[in-house]
DNA sequence: CTTGATGCAAACTCTTTGCAGTACC
DNA sequence: GGTACTGCAAAGAGTTTGCATCAAG
């Protein structure tokens, strides 16, 4: 996984910096999804000198790439980062902790959809994000 | 519809302040879902004395007594406004133009997912935002 | 050696907050 | 008249940019 995006940067010019290594590591790492300050200081953890603008700089160029999604959850901490080698799906978030689980699935037929608002507006894509409680939160709340 | 606003604001004892009314009046206007300071320079063409920090904070109690909606789009100009009396419904995004129309039709069955998903996460709700093009937009791009 | 990447600092955007004066009820 | 609201200015958060230095290819 890490080989591969590596390997997708290296064949487009891009430079295979230390930083932007660990980068990568650090974000096929995480379980839920995080926000660029929270990948930042995990990667601290272990390379205290990273800064913030180089975080920003390569989930920008990885975006760009195509390897990375920028997610626009509702509320605080809006801006959230996922790896995107998996083709479209959608997100099971947890309203308590903020954990997002990938969902296979996808349950929106376009073209049902379309059908059903006519041709006056041509649908190209959608988003769908569920919210709910996970294992875990489920328990505490009770 | 804007005596409606005004009368549940005044039931929960907020003041009917001239810029609060003009507030709600531009956000009835608008046809597409506008930014914070898209509201904001719509209201200073008619009333140039008001402020972008009133048009935040009465945006914010709106959102509070649950007249409106904040909806977050992907990319640039991310935060954008809605009025919410309608209940529960999905939009048509255009990625042309930025315009959003709502979908009164919802296409996900919830009971359906929670089956499809198992019981590990309990869904309470979710959102879906189809993105494409409006009529407009599809003909200028031809 | 060349070009792109980094770190620092500063700029920029969007949004919120403190405060003194104002106006709605 | 009292309390909530406004406008101003300034503070904060999150993100981007200019620049000199550094290192990958």
């Amino acid at each position: 996984m890490l080989k591969d995006i590596i390997e997708k940067l290296r064949s487009k010019g891009c430079k295979i910096t230390p930083q932007r290594r660990i980068i990568i590591q650090s974000l096929i790492k995480f379980t839920k999804f995080p926000t660029a300050s929270e990948l930042c200081n995990d990667i601290r953890q272990t390379n205290p000198e990273i800064s913030l603008d180089t975080v920003y700089r390569n989930l920008n160029l990885l975006i760009d790439m195509g390897v990375v999604n920028q997610i626009n959850l509702p509320g605080k901490d809006a801006n959230v980062f996922e790896l995107s080698l998996e083709g479209h799906h959608h997100h099971l978030v947890c309203l308590g902790c903020g954990a997002a689980d990938c969902l296979d699935y996808c349950p929106v037929d376009e073209k049902e959809l379309q059908k059903a608002t006519g041709l006056k507006f041509e649908i190209i894509g959608h988003s769908l994000e569920l919210y709910g409680y996970c294992e875990k939160c489920k328990a505490l709340s009770k």
